[in-house]
RNA sequence: GCGCGCUUAGCUCAGUGGUAGAGCAUUACCUUCACACGGUAGGGGUCGCAGGUUCGAAACCUGCAGCGCGCACCA
């Protein structure tokens, strides 16, 4: 800091130092360490994926709390990573594809397209990376991860086969939504349910037994009637119970001859005869409710629609080949010309989306692998009891209610990019074939740890990691099993697959579990939940000797960054910033401050631009209040000489601490607005508002020992602010830690090397305090001289005074005023003199305030817009008056004075005589103007 | 339907029983030798509504309304 630029420029700043902290290994983790561990893993961002205000919040918390623990002396390991998210990555390169070379994956082959997509990680993968190197996170890049890596994929095939083998994982038939874009199955939670407007149609049927007698159906769904294998009705209900064993004639596809038409009246509890019409048409192809009702009357399945949502042959002809929304126009026009509507009204429901591909699922009939969640009592109890917190706790009822009303988990998708499931087949013509084909396998694998048989029927199975089996299997005609496993399926093994698992390795026994998660709260279920039943599962195990094999100690759910308008960010909206660009134009400290300071725990948090804006010139302040102090010249003032300290040194010192707890205190409650608030409060508002300008008292005289103890006060003050701000600053206050010469002579663990590696500040002991004098007095009468000193600048508006102009004040103390002190008034009142004058008589008309110090008078006769300084008096007056009313009303009302403690009475009291002493004051300086 | 959250200054939000706060915006004045990404002084709120508890409620309780979110759903 040899030349200061005049403002703060991060960009020559910032990439310097990252680049810096790489080359040095600070963000490396030791396990070998014998200090205590500190690990976060970070939620694995998209590896195609590029940075948003999502990522830049939870980030640039991560790396908060990692600096943190830094400075407080924990070996931390901030684990790094990206994740292959299989339908977005898949979906992106195929429409890369398609516009590039005008193909499909299909016409590539899997293994080709496999290769491109690989390509385009290559190509891709690491712009968030770099993204989050451009924000400063502390990542310990030597580990970074990759879903997809192959030693995280053995670690999930590991997965598969335990829970295969534990009979937790199975293959069914089954209905699940199915997304008709994405042409695969997809989990509950990747459904969003969504209002969506349609129409409630209600149509007749004629009943085969009792042609006069016809029924009406409503439905939303015309289409789906050709699927239709059965009416329920409810079997209580009166109106229809009679007919229950009887048929109707299904209208659709209207070609049929009448036999094949007919379909059976049910009787099922699960209808409610309130809605609709009491009738119910059932599709078990194609509603999972309905798929229960043919189940419980082993009805036949029919099923209508194609995987790509288009109607098939079954649907008849008039539907065959059209999309499923076409297909309803359509059915619904065949139901009129057959005079069979009746009638058609606007009607809302709500629809299962994709989340994904935004369009309406399909619930549909297919082969999938689902998985039987396991330790989930282990994973409810250990929040139930407290043993893992969230912030906020609220999340718990949620985290809670999912996991007892919990479903099994289709693990499965009909995708190529991702984890293929390690499940050979083969399917032999009769059952002894294969039986014969189990036993010899069976016995070929007993002694295997890694792979696990079964039979069903003539097809024979065999789940294994074991490459010479895999191998072997291909060779011999076994069929892979072609899906692939779901993204979150290698997500939650996350914690540890990250640190070596399946090996007890050095670095799970010093880091696992980590010590805080933060995520967002969309992806509670998804992730979170996920990843503690997976560390019980499998962290569990003796030979990890874990107290408990939770993943984390605590969870932080950060807000979702909205819009000014309260919009959720979207790319179609296009009202998601950019944050390099951000970066580019404010710093990365400016982006992390203003984000911070903006983002109370729990709340979602509407982004505003103004505050970067607000970041940019907090730092800003930051750099100025440093240069200042270079200015004044001289090496860092090392001890601070305890009998020189002025009460604004004493001020500002008690401050600091009170500063240092409240931070502290924050950052602890994960609460870090309300950090960034104590931090820009005390440097701003105290620090530079009044202290530095009192100090120019010292620096503008000629007290050479003075100036030096002041400068010793600043240095200390400094040293301690800057690193209070490392945490959310880091650029700035690593090149400010050097620039000011801190780091000079400083061992490596007192930030020697960097300031990441300072201590992280203490509050005051007893010792300090007492050694500097220190004593809690100072604040109370240097916040008074200041008071003054507010009063004092008033005058100067009741006198219509320009700011440049220096006027004169003479001060009558009360009691005995030190030189320092006078001096510190005087320029803090911008005056050209201070007379102090015990005797002083002001002549009638001059303005005044009156505090504990003494009366400060402003002598401007002629000057003073008398009637305009009356009228400011006396509404003065009123407004001390209302307050006067307001406490004595309390004191004069005996339940308030006997039953309050006596300290609030107390205070009431004394409040009562510091506004009736303001009140004489002021009906003083108002008899004073005449 | 069940659950959760929110409602305080024009805007965004702090404030868990004792004198209503911050930042931004706004008004006036000021380019004064750290900073105009700045300084000084000001204006602006019956704390969503109605009850209750209490000496005292923005805060605690009950009800209501509005907004947002999650879960579950009836064709």
């Amino acid at each position: 800091m040899s030349e200061i630029s005049k403002a703060y420029e991060p960009q020559s700043v910032e990439d310097k130092w990252y680049d810096f902290w790489l080359k040095q290994g600070c963000f490396t983790a030791d396990p070998k360490s014998t200090k205590p561990p500190y690990s976060i893993v970070i939620p694995p961002p998209n590896v195609t994926g590029m940075l948003h205000m999502g990522h830049v919040l939870n980030n640039t918390i991560q790396d908060i709390l990692s600096r943190k623990a830094r400075m407080d002396g924990k070996e931390v390991l901030w684990l790094p990573g990206t994740d292959h998210a299989g339908i977005a990555t898949q979906v992106m390169v195929e429409k890369h594809l398609k516009k590039e070379e005008k193909k499909s994956r299909h016409e590539l082959g899997r293994e080709e397209f496999l290769k491109r997509v690989w390509l385009w990680k290559e190509k891709h993968g690491d712009i968030i990376i770099n993204q989050l190197k451009k924000l400063g996170c502390s990542c310990d890049w030597t580990r970074e991860r990759f879903t997809m890596d192959p030693e995280y994929s053995r670690c999930v095939q590991k997965v598969f086969v335990e829970l295969y083998k534990k009979g937790l994982i199975y293959r069914g038939k089954r209905m699940v939504n199915w997304c008709p874009v994405s042409q695969t199955a997809l989990s509950d939670e990747e459904v969003e349910m969504k209002p969506q407007n349609g129409f409630m149609y209600h149509f007749k049927v004629q009943v085969a037994e009792a042609p006069d007698t016809w029924l009406t159906i409503a439905t939303t769904r015309p289409e789906t009637i050709p699927g239709d294998t059965a009416v329920a009705v409810n079997p209580k209900d009166p109106r229809y119970a009679q007919l229950i064993g009887k048929h109707i004639v299904r209208p659709l596809p209207a070609e049929l001859p009448r036999e094949q038409k007919l379909i059976p009246i049910i009787g099922d509890e699960h209808v409610d005869f309130e809605f609709g019409t009491g009738v119910l048409k059932v599709t078990p192809a194609h509603d999972k409710a309905d798929f229960d009702i043919g189940t419980r009357h082993k009805l036949p399945l029919i099923e209508v629609i194609n995987a790509d949502g288009s109607m098939n042959a079954l649907a008849g002809a008039s539907l065959a080949g059209l999309d499923r929304f076409k297909a309803r126009k359509v059915a619904v026009e065949l139901l009129a010309e057959q005079g069979a509507m009746i009638e058609s009204k606007p009607y809302e429901n709500n629809v299962g989306f994709s989340q994904r591909a935004d369009v309406p699922i399909e619930p549909r009939l297919s082969e999938q692998w689902f998985l039987k969640y396991p330790a989930v009592p282990q994973s409810k109890a250990c929040v139930a009891e407290g043993r893992m917190k969230f912030h906020p706790d609220r999340w718990a009822k949620v985290y809670d209610h999912w996991l007892t009303n919990i479903q099994d988990w289709c693990i499965s998708r009909q995708l190529w990019w991702g984890h293929r499931i390690p499940v050979w087949s083969v399917t032999d013509s009769d059952e002894a074939k294969a039986k014969a084909r189990f036993e010899h396998w069976a016995e070929q694998l007993k002694s295997s740890s890694e792979s696990s048989i079964r039979r069903n029927g003539n097809v024979v199975s065999i789940a294994t990691i074991t490459p010479g089996v895999q191998h072997t299997l291909e060779m011999s005609g076994w069929q892979q099993d072609p899906d692939v496993l779901d993204t979150w399926f290698s997500s939650w093994l996350w914690p540890f697959a990250t640190m070596g698992w399946p090996e007890n390795t050095e670095t799970l026994t010093k880091f696992y579990p980590t010590t805080d998660l933060v995520t967002g709260p969309d992806i509670i279920f998804f992730w979170v939940a996920r990843m503690i039943m997976a560390g019980y599962e499998f962290m569990g195990d003796v030979k990890f000797a874990l107290p408990d094999a939770m993943p984390f100690q605590n969870v932080y759910f950060t807000g979702i960054i909205r819009d000014k308008q309260g919009r959720k960010m979207s790319k179609t909206l296009g009202n998601s910033p950019d944050p390099l660009v951000l970066i580019a134009q404010y710093g990365a400290d400016a982006l992390r401050f203003g984000t911070m300071r903006s983002a109370p725990l729990g709340q979602d948090v509407l982004f505003d631009e103004k505050d970067v804006e607000l970041g940019r010139n907090f730092c800003n302040k930051l750099w100025n209040a440093c240069r200042f102090r270079q200015m004044q010249g001289g090496e860092v003032q090392g001890e601070i000489e305890r009998t020189l300290l002025t009460p604004d040194d004493k001020w500002i010192l008690l401050k600091l601490d009170s500063a240092i707890r409240e931070v502290t205190v924050a950052l602890n409650e994960y609460k870090f607005s309300e950090a960034t608030a104590a931090l820009y409060k005390f440097f701003w508002s105290e620090y530079c508002d009044w202290y530095v300008e009192a100090c120019k008292a010292v620096f503008f005289g000629t007290d050479a020992t003075q100036k030096a103890n002041t400068l010793a006060v600043i240095d200390f003050v400094l040293s301690h602010t800057i690193r209070l701000f490392h945490p959310f600053l880091p650029f700035i206050t690593e090149e400010l830690w050097h620039g000011m010469g801190f780091a000079t002579d400083m061992p490596n663990n007192q930030g020697g090397k960097t300031i990441m590696n300072a201590p992280w500040p203490l509050p005051f002991d007893d010792d300090f305090k007492g050694h500097y004098g220190l004593d809690d007095c100072y604040v109370e009468i240097t916040d008074t001289k200041y008071e003054l000193v507010r009063n004092g600048r008033d005058l100067r508006r009741a006198g219509n005074i320009q700011a440049a102009k220096k006027v004169k004040y003479v001060f009558k103390p009360a009691q005995h005023l030190t030189p320092h002190d006078a001096e510190v008034i005087k320029l803090l009142l911008n005056a050209e003199a201070l007379e102090v004058n015990a005797d002083y008589q002001p002549p009638k008309g001059t303005p005044t305030v009156n505090t504990k110090l003494g009366e400060l008078f402003l002598p401007l006769e002629g000057l003073i817009d008398v009637a305009a300084e009356k009228i400011r008096l006396t509404k003065e007056a009123e407004k001390i008056q209302a307050e006067i009313v307001k406490v004595e009303q309390k004191l004069a009302n005996p339940n308030f004075t006997t039953k309050v403690p006596p300290a609030v009475l107390a205070e009431h009291e004394q409040r009562l005589a510091e506004w009736k002493n303001k009140l004489t004051h002021t009906q003083a300086s108002l008899a004073a103007l005449g």
